[in-house]
DNA sequence: CGTCCGGCACATACGTGCCGGACGGTGCCGTATT
């Protein structure tokens, strides 16, 4: 029930959205999400692009007396970012401090914060590794402290961007203001994360819908690599420009981008590899309306933002439906038609199984172990690093895996130390366990994102179950839906997708969303159902789908009482 | 895990095929060198 104070912040909100960014109404996400930042609370906000997701931190900034940081994965990001709130002229000032720099600059940014003149400053994960950095926001007093692509966390902490699992350590030191973390695109487990990797404390979770009727979801299967190729590069050709296709490699990229030009379509390529200027060029030209069609690896994402994209072909499976809805949301962000075709071919999954096998092997670190376990006294990281001589990041990831097992402890100055009563032998053992309980969930979601492309029922239910939301097919505007022999689809070659049971459905259901636990696998909560199988989310083996005429009777899956999640375990 | 590429054998076609090793994605940052 509403009281007068609450009404009071909710007017205040309203009133310096619209005076100082122009925005005549908040939407109920946004003034949800917003109203629990202002009463303090720690609240993830899931929110699809185009939502006005950074209105929830920008409005509640303004309000909240120190300032605002805001962790953003790139520095582009953090440009426009700024460059959006700069185009308001009675928002206050933003500043990002970075390494693209210029000497001074970073000087300016931090006197404009101290002195008040700068309401937000961005920074990435990285910047917030360094002591320095913490010491001058800790004396800042910042009031509110925005994770922003908050996928990131989950996606990137563990091994590419391993500061991403050290921000929950940076709010405690800079004086623990109220967490907002915002994200497009999470399922309940990346959520789970968030919240535990950023040390949320009883967060507020405000979820806007995840559908996006208006995108046609379409699987074409493949066995012949070149068949396949064709089959791209026909659909990028004949479909409504602008679109984009992925490819999971560089190569690919080029090779379909001079395939289309061939063909006489305006078409680049887009990668990490390329020189900065050319991505930039690239860039430019799409959201321009120059380039019809952007070939590009997980590398162009982040940041476009063009309402008119009618088109998202992957020409390889990414490696989880988290990827995937990421990469299509970006196609119809105008509510026009827009069309999202995977074609798949299982040996392409492959490359993703590869990617998601990759962790810290146990002699890193028992090597990074033995260094923290030898000494009396807590130890810099960048000590670690020297004695090791392992890169900074390796050492990062593997003593975030050893902080994860119990093993060691960062203190509140950033310095390492051994846990008392564990030893170095020991920890790298747990930690390898740590991380091989990584790689398995990384097994799982890339096996339902192969669940998704064999599904033989309705593919928006599947999506949406994965989020989280429950649907009732048939969708209408999926390739199961539409074929003329819905639900009887014949697969040729690989794959038993034969279903020889007559019998009918057992009398135990189980809805999605409910707490299980299995015999075996321990806990967990169903995500989806279709026809006779289900699909759990193990916490200690990640996703695993059952058939419910094969477990009918055996006691096997029994529901779990309610109760809070724990975390992974760590012991 | 799957694909590509260079090297080599075989063999006499200037080509084919097999084998083994390398490689595959995402961005910060800081340091060395022009």
């Amino acid at each position: 029930m509403p009281d007068k104070r609450s009404s009071g912040v909710s007017d205040r909100l309203a009133r310096t959205a619209d005076d100082v960014f122009g925005w005549s109404a908040l939407r109920p996400g946004q003034r949800t999400a917003m109203e629990a930042v202002m009463r303090g609370r720690d609240t993830l906000a899931v929110m699809p692009t185009g939502a006005g997701k950074s209105a929830v931190y920008q409005v509640p900034g303004l309000l909240l007396p120190g300032p605002t940081v805001v962790v953003s994965p790139l520095i582009a990001l953090q440009r426009d970012q700024i460059a959006g709130l700069l185009r308001h002229d009675d928002a206050p000032d933003a500043v990002a401090v970075n390494s693209a720099q210029a000497a001074g600059e970073a000087d300016a940014a931090w006197d404009a914060v101290r002195h008040g003149d700068a309401e937000f400053l961005f920074l990435s994960p990285e910047q917030l590794a360094k002591d320095e950095v913490v010491e001058r926001l800790a004396r800042a007093a910042p009031s509110l402290f925005v994770v922003d692509e908050a996928q990131c966390v989950a996606a990137w902490g563990h091994d590419f961007r391993p500061d991403y699992l050290r921000l929950a350590q940076a709010a405690q030191r800079v004086g623990r203001p109220t967490v907002l973390a915002l994200t497009a695109t999470a399922a309940p487990p990346v959520r789970e994360e968030i919240v535990e990797r950023l040390g949320m404390d009883d967060p507020a979770l405000v979820v806007a819908g995840f559908d996006r009727p208006n995108i046609a979801l379409e699987v074409r299967r493949f066995l012949d690599d070149a068949d396949k190729r064709r089959g791209v590069v026909e659909r990028a050709a004949a479909e409504p420009k602008p679109g984009i296709v992925y490819t999971a490699t560089r190569r690919d990229a080029e090779a379909y981008a001079d395939d289309l030009a061939t063909l006489g379509l305006s078409a680049a390529a887009y990668h990490a590899g390329l020189a900065a200027g050319e991505r930039s060029r690239v860039h430019d030209a799409f959201l321009a309306g120059e380039t019809d069609v952007v070939v590009a690896t997980s590398a162009f994402g982040m940041g476009i933002d063009k309402e008119d994209v009618r088109f998202v072909l992957h020409a390889s499976v990414p490696g989880s439906l988290d990827a995937y809805y990421q990469e299509i949301g970006r196609a119809g962000r105008d509510g026009g038609p827009a069309l999202a075709v995977l074609h798949y071919r299982p040996q392409d999954s492959g490359l993703q199984r590869l990617f998601a096998t990759r962790a810290p092997d146990e002699e890193t670190l028992g090597a990074v172990a033995e260094r923290i376990h030898e000494r009396d006294a807590p130890m810099e990281p960048d000590d670690i690093r020297k004695e090791t001589d392992l890169s900074r990041r390796r050492v990062t990831a593997a003593v975030n895996l050893l902080e994860q097992a119990g093993a060691v402890h960062t203190e509140d100055d950033g310095r390492v130390r051994a846990v008392p009563g564990t030893t170095a032998q020991d920890a790298a053992a747990r930690a390898a366990e740590v991380a091989r309980s990584r790689t398995r969930l990384e097994q799982s979601r890339l096996a339902m994102m192969l669940g998704y492309a064999e599904t033989t029922g309705c593919r928006r239910r599947f999506l949406l179950g994965y989020f989280g939301e429950p649907y009732d097919a048939p969708c209408g505007a999926c390739d199961v839906c539409t074929s003329p022999s819905s639900g009887d689809t014949v697969v040729e070659g690989v794959g038993d997708t034969s279903d020889e049971s007559d019998l009918q459905a057992p009398a135990v259901s189980y809805p999605t969303g409910m707490r299980v636990r299995h015999t075996e696998w321990g806990e967990g909560t169903v995500m989806s159902e279709e026809g006779d199988r289900i699909t759990v989310l193990f916490e200690s083996m990640g996703y695993r789908t059952l058939s419910l005429p094969a477990i009918a009777g055996t006691g096997l899956l029994t529901a779990a009482p309610l109760s809070a999640a724990p975390p992974p375990a760590t012991s």
